[in-house]
DNA sequence: TCAAGGCCGTACCGTACGTTACGGTTCGGC
DNA sequence: GCCGAACCGTAACGTACGGTACGGCCTTGA
């Protein structure tokens, strides 16, 4: 199922499709799922029958909006040549530092609440929107894209033990996100500050590393105070 | 606004009102938020008059809805006492196996993309009706509520090692769930069979104990097959 | 037996919103 | 300067649905 996305992201775009798209980014994130074409219209300053033209109908328009921001989250691959201990560490807490910046971001809150909310069992009409799955696709998988090679990395440098990448890749997605996705999603209140998102960061690395470090040499697990300094501060 | 109904869950509810009740949830499970008052009287063989008179309103309807089902799960609290590694093990297995059948129920996966769907930044009218806090009561909190005195049991045991039990709750929260929730939320098909909930169950009880558990005595931390005959099998 | 009330079924109303249509304006090409 | 295309603003249309009204049926109680 996963879905396509495939002609990836941002493509075909003129600079002012892009703009009326930002808008209805930001509109989907202040006002949630029931934003209307009239709305759209009105803060891109563009016509209701330019927005028809250029994206079909409102899942159209919907599905371009996701695509749009998905798009320009575009992060590089990380390289894991010359891992150490203190490397990968460095590494599992930023991915863990990044990745609960994204989901306790307004965006990734309001984009994941329109996909959930349009992902009912039934549905509607012939397209196959999907939202959700341009979500996950952009989300959860590309994380998982991310991360496995740095896990294999580990493996092949002795750090790391694990047979399934993809079950060590969930471990440490568990022990990062915890409860604070469905938490945010269903409207609670949750402060994540910075500082709070790099403890929890440092954390979930710690823990996964008690799990699937390997247990050689002599030297004991990194304390929590060898990564603060490291982990970045805005 | 809110009509009768206000006061906590099924109490003061007719049979015929919670059978209507029923009716309502089965619909929430098949369509989604897309129900209509319409398709519920139909549906309950009822007149939309009373469901009007009954609960108010849309939002009324779905509150009651929401809340019948939370008070259709209400489970006896576990007793720690007679506390051994064996029976703790048992039980977060047993915790962890209950909830993840739960949040890939599909009651579950319907009220919560209802309750995330309504959970916009900002509310319609004056009612806060706040289903996602309904639902993480009796969802997320409730189950926060059950296990954390297992957990201060284990701890008083000796068997665990923890300073702040809503910390170590929330890491066994992410052990368990990983990313299940929010891909089924997301309408990614995955497949829960009740021996893979089982192994999940397991496995994440022992990870959670291998971080968690007190490090004395000689007995090292049991083997899964230790615990595979005890899980339930249905 | 009759009256009152609760409820079912359905017709009806008002509004919100997706979608379409159209007149007016700007702009690039000839 | 002229033409057509693209686009803006707005009005208009159709429908879906929340909410209300009403007639008829059934039950209860005197």
């Amino acid at each position: 199922m996963q879905a396509s996305v495939d002609i990836d992201t941002g493509e075909a775009l003129t600079e002012r499709q892009k703009a009326v798209l930002d808008a209805a980014l930001r509109l989907l994130v202040e006002e949630g799922d029931q934003l209307t074409m009239t709305a759209v219209a009105r803060r891109a300053s563009c016509s209701k029958e330019t927005l028809y033209k250029w994206f079909g109908d409102r899942d159209g328009l919907l599905t371009a909006t996701v695509q749009w921001q998905a798009s320009k989250v575009r992060v590089p691959p990380v390289d894991g040549k010359g891992l150490t201990l203190a490397s990968l560490t460095v590494s599992l807490a930023r991915f863990a530092s990044d990745w609960l910046k994204v989901i306790s971001s307004d965006t990734s809150i309001a984009l994941n609440r329109v996909a959930i909310g349009r992902a009912g069992p039934i549905r509607r009409k012939d397209g196959n929107d999907d939202l959700g799955a341009i979500v996950l696709e952009n989300g959860r998988f590309a994380l998982a894209r991310r991360l496995k090679p740095v896990l294999e990395a580990g493996r092949q440098a002795g750090l790391l033990e694990f047979s399934d990448a993809e079950a060590a890749f969930r471990t440490f997605f568990g022990l990062v996100a915890r409860d604070v996705q469905i938490r945010l999603l269903l409207g609670d209140r949750l402060e994540l500050t910075d500082a709070a998102i790099g403890g929890d960061a440092v954390r979930a690395t710690q823990q996964f590393l008690a799990l699937y470090g390997a247990k050689t040499g002599p030297q004991g697990p990194l304390e929590p105070d060898d990564l603060r300094s490291s982990r970045p501060e805005i």
